[in-house]
DNA sequence: CGGAAGTTGAGGGATTGCCTCCACTTTCTT
DNA sequence: AAGAAAGTGGAGGCAATCCCTCAACTTCCG
């Protein structure tokens, strides 16, 4: 019972492609909270049309994002080819808020990245950045109470002001990471952090960070 | 021409402060995105009622939170009283970000403390934090790169974590709290921070935190 | 008790978003 | 070339919000 999946023809082929383009402009500016009626219109097709192609905004979201995302995971394999574990820790943080603050689709993806279809991709990231922080611990440069689960926290508040800045001043956000960064280093007297958060904490303040993406 | 102002009648006043006792409950969860048609009901008291007594929902925040932002002037007297300014400013930074992780209407109205009617307290706030600042400054202890338009901003970020923790780990802030608090420090190898912001930039930013709370 | 003040909540109007449907067009196949 | 199959467009139905008004009714006060 082979599934018989026929190719699309011609013009729906090109569609599809204008469509995931439009996608991609769109959510970059507006996140998930952007509508299919505008995605249609941005890519000059009408609303039937997106939505006989991806049925559910789910589907188009990963259409569009799964290869962004992995972008990211290079930048991960960057940080730790790096000669300095923190230097390719910050250059890390720098450059994935960079993409973030860019594009507010790629953010609300990351942060919905244990969820839906993105689960994958996050079981890339999730242990490269372990090995990052664990490099950075090793060499004595970053904090020792600070974890993997302050990563997505710390990217969230970050990538929302950035959100909350592109419209005055895009790179606004990048004077407050550097500050957060400065406070990432081991330092005698640094302030007590308290207990370290669980997966489920992440995972429900990450969720609390996005637009539902609801549909039916 | 005396503008000739009687007084309610007695069920009338009665309902104009379960009105606003209501309202502090619901903006206390909703933030100004809360409804009036919310607050009357959370009041007991038909919509119109609400709209006869606060024909903005303007008005009926200025009546609710103008007393609640007086409350944090008097904390950050406190600060200024402490002896020694590290602390004072630090425990001050707690202790507003407890209050607006526990009253987002109070966070959303200090956000937009420039505009509207909270200009005024604006301009009690703003002299004592600058205060607190010079002192710590001069204590050496805060670093000398960081202004008062960083305050605002600092606060947004942690407060919106804050809001967006509530429902799993209500006390989730502080932790990032301390660590910012960390990387406010004054010392050696503290990365750049790049150039300081501008008034309209922490305008522009403070407004792009709060829902517009547009009204006709 | 009479009139002024106050109350109510259904509902009008506006906006926004999701998604369907069907008359029409384009492509593919033979 | 022509018919069938696939694809298209976008008006519009449906639903959810929110804002705010208004006219019939109730309560208060002198």
């Amino acid at each position: 019972m082979d599934t018989e999946v026929r190719p699309l023809r011609r013009d729906a082929q090109r569609n599809r492609e204008r469509i995931i383009e439009a996608a991609h402009e769109v959510f970059a500016t507006r996140g998930f909270a952007a509508t299919l009626d505008d995605v249609a219109h941005h890519a000059g097709v009408g609303v039937g049309t997106v939505y006989r192609r991806f049925p559910t905004k789910e589907a188009l979201v990963e259409a569009v994002f799964t290869d962004r995302l992995e972008d990211m995971v290079s930048l991960a394999e960057d940080a730790l080819a790096a000669p300095s574990a923190w230097d390719g820790l910050v250059t890390f943080l720098h450059r994935a808020a960079r993409m973030h603050a860019a594009d507010r689709g790629l953010r609300d993806a990351a942060l919905t990245m244990n969820q839906h279809h993105f689960a994958q991709v996050g079981e890339h990231m999730l242990p490269l950045i372990q090995q990052i922080l664990d490099r950075a611990h090793a060499e004595g440069t970053l904090r020792p109470d600070v974890g993997i689960h302050d990563f997505p926290i710390i990217m969230a508040m970050v990538t929302e002001l950035a959100q909350n800045s592109t419209a005055c001043r895009p790179q606004l956000y990048e004077r407050y990471l550097t500050l957060i960064v400065d406070g990432l280093r081991a330092r005698p007297g640094n302030g007590d952090l308290g207990p370290q958060l669980t997966d489920d904490d992440v995972q429900a303040v990450m969720r609390a960070c996005v637009p539902p993406l609801k549909s039916r």
